[in-house]
DNA sequence: CGATTCAATGAATCCCAAG
DNA sequence: GCTTGGGATTCATTGAATC
């Protein structure tokens, strides 16, 4: 990166190491081990270290950009906080944080935290003067005429996307083309020079060789660098410059669980429930479970429980009292939720 | 906060000025005029005098916490990556970051950067070491049986919840229960203390009342006092203590050993028992452990060793046979003998 | 050939009560 | 404090294998 000169560049991406921290093997429930990041490049020996070397790049970073040229970072609760602060101290000033919302994260094995089902990217330009570009509309003709959001919604990088060698992950952290597309098409025109300082498996050359942009690929671990290159070699220009394709919005309709009923106060902890025949009873608890009698679990579990059978869709079975002693599903409550100003 | 002992407070929820930086007056296309943040309590002079700022009442808010204490933070992409970066630098230990997600967030009126449609929390524990309050089943069992992830769709707090005074809002960034609700029943138990040192408008004394938890609210800005006061003192707190209570975790029952199954008449020793598959057998001895043919031992380490994993739940992994043939996993038998009149 | 079941896997700071 | 070992813990997707 040294070597490029001052204000040659128009957008920097950058995917560094994350600091991952689990010293020991993560397993499954079945027993199965989990193939995780191990990798000596993400080895830092304190926050002062993992601080020291991305403000260094950082700084570089800044150095090649254009006047009104811009940066993208991501990362996970483990070094974000660190890349922001950095930028924020480098002079970059932040345009958006965007959440990479999961379709299809990992779980948390152990029961012990919140499926960790996002990560985070920064979007900002060289300096508070800097006119960063924003393909405003196009976004929004993307996304079905609205704004596009900050929250971005992608599966992960599976299938034949992922390279593999031998059978196996050649990278442990490849990241979706999709997402690369999005922060392409978004800011950046044709033609423009996007410098990613951790090439890895090739992604943004990948990306920005379809879109028609050029691309300035840095990386120091020489066994990624064959297969990138033939990656991006088996990628064709666009043949028309004009055409940009934009990004379909995936909106599925959102499952509601039963505690956000509860914590919407749509049911107040407590209410009494009754199966249709009022044979069997429950009552809400605050945290979006359920106690019947003799059992206590979510509105599924205890109704399956209660009727002997496998399983029951507790949205359907349960009811709770209307004002006149009349037996309203909670079902009707869930629909009240999502119909809810939004 | 000074006043408070060491080591009092169960969990703190912080949310703390975002330091927004807007100078000017913000214009809607119809011209007209976004009451937004412009509060004295919201204006830093830079950086370092944030940092300066947060530093102090998060090593406050270390101190009072509990060993496994633990803290929420809430912010934007303005402050959440110094919170953060203090976090991690003060010793907490980062748990999750949660995003979230904003169902009817304000658009971005100039069509310059992205809607800003989401939120960022901290949650982490005081060390390391400590083992911070997590109500897992609570959570699945609220959220149709699956882990609940990371990142939560809410509603601006609207409507009636909101304080107004004089027909405007009271406090800028008034806080939805619904969230607070999550955090609190996710992360406390009924009768724990939560502080809050960013009081506002009371909505963690409203909500941790109505929990049945105690709260203990800082806020310097005297004029939002009276209304906070109100409108806590018109909640009631819960009739019923089991109905705000955590769906208690599997490891709380009492511990049954094995032995105790046998000696209880349950299994006869020389009943045969199976894997799910029926690859592996084994043999109960009348002392409670097992026999297989090449090793005895607990259910556990037997059935850790013929499956050559490092682990083992010998309660789920070895079946007896029923009347029919059909296979019944021992832990029917533990929860058989849980349930026994004793 | 379609339907069903099984197996694999992804940036992960992943246990805790008893002695 | 420490060590020990019982036993609790997973979602969405893909692609192969089986019926």
């Amino acid at each position: 990166m040294r070597k490029l000169p001052d204000g040659s560049v128009d957008l920097v991406f950058a995917d560094p190491p994350y600091n991952l921290q689990l010293k020991d093997g993560l397993t499954r429930p079945d027993q199965s081990k989990v193939d995780g990041v191990h990798d000596e490049w993400d080895q830092f020996a304190s926050f002062e270290a993992y601080d020291a070397f991305i403000r260094e790049w950082l700084t570089e970073a800044r150095r090649v950009l254009k006047k009104d040229g811009a940066i993208w970072v991501i990362g996970s609760y483990h070094n974000i906080f660190r890349l922001g602060t950095a930028i924020q101290d480098l002079g970059f000033w932040v345009q958006n944080d965007i959440v990479w919302v999961k379709s299809n994260p990992m779980p948390n094995f152990r029961g012990t935290r919140f499926t960790n089902a996002h990560e985070t990217l920064i979007w900002a330009g060289k300096s508070k003067a800097s006119r960063p570009k924003f393909n405003y509309h196009s976004l929004k003709a993307a996304n079905e005429d609205v704004q596009m959001r900050s929250d971005w919604t992608f599966p992960l990088c599976t299938g034949g996307e992922r390279l593999k060698q031998d059978g196996a992950k050649l990278h442990p952290t490849q990241k979706p083309e999709a997402l690369l597309h999005r922060i392409i098409t978004a800011t950046t025109d044709p033609g423009d020079v996007i410098l990613d300082p951790f090439f890895g498996t090739g992604t943004t050359g990948a990306v920005a060789k379809k879109l028609g942009r050029h691309f300035i690929g840095i990386e120091r671990d020489m066994s990624y660098i064959p297969a990138a290159a033939k990656r991006i070699a088996g990628i064709s220009r666009p043949k028309n410059p004009d055409m940009v394709a934009p990004l379909p919005a995936p909106r599925k309709a959102p499952r509601v669980g039963f505690g956000q009923v509860v914590e919407a106060g749509l049911l107040s902890p407590g209410t009494k429930l009754f199966c249709p025949k009022r044979k069997h009873t429950a009552r809400v608890k605050a945290d979006g479970s359920i106690s019947a009698p003799s059992i206590e679990g979510s509105i599924h579990k205890v109704g399956a429980t209660l009727q002997n059978a496998p399983s029951c869709n507790g949205w359907t079975f349960w009811h709770y009292e209307e004002g006149k002693g009349q037996l309203m599903p909670i079902d009707s409550l869930r629909q009240a939720f999502r119909a809810r100003p939004s």
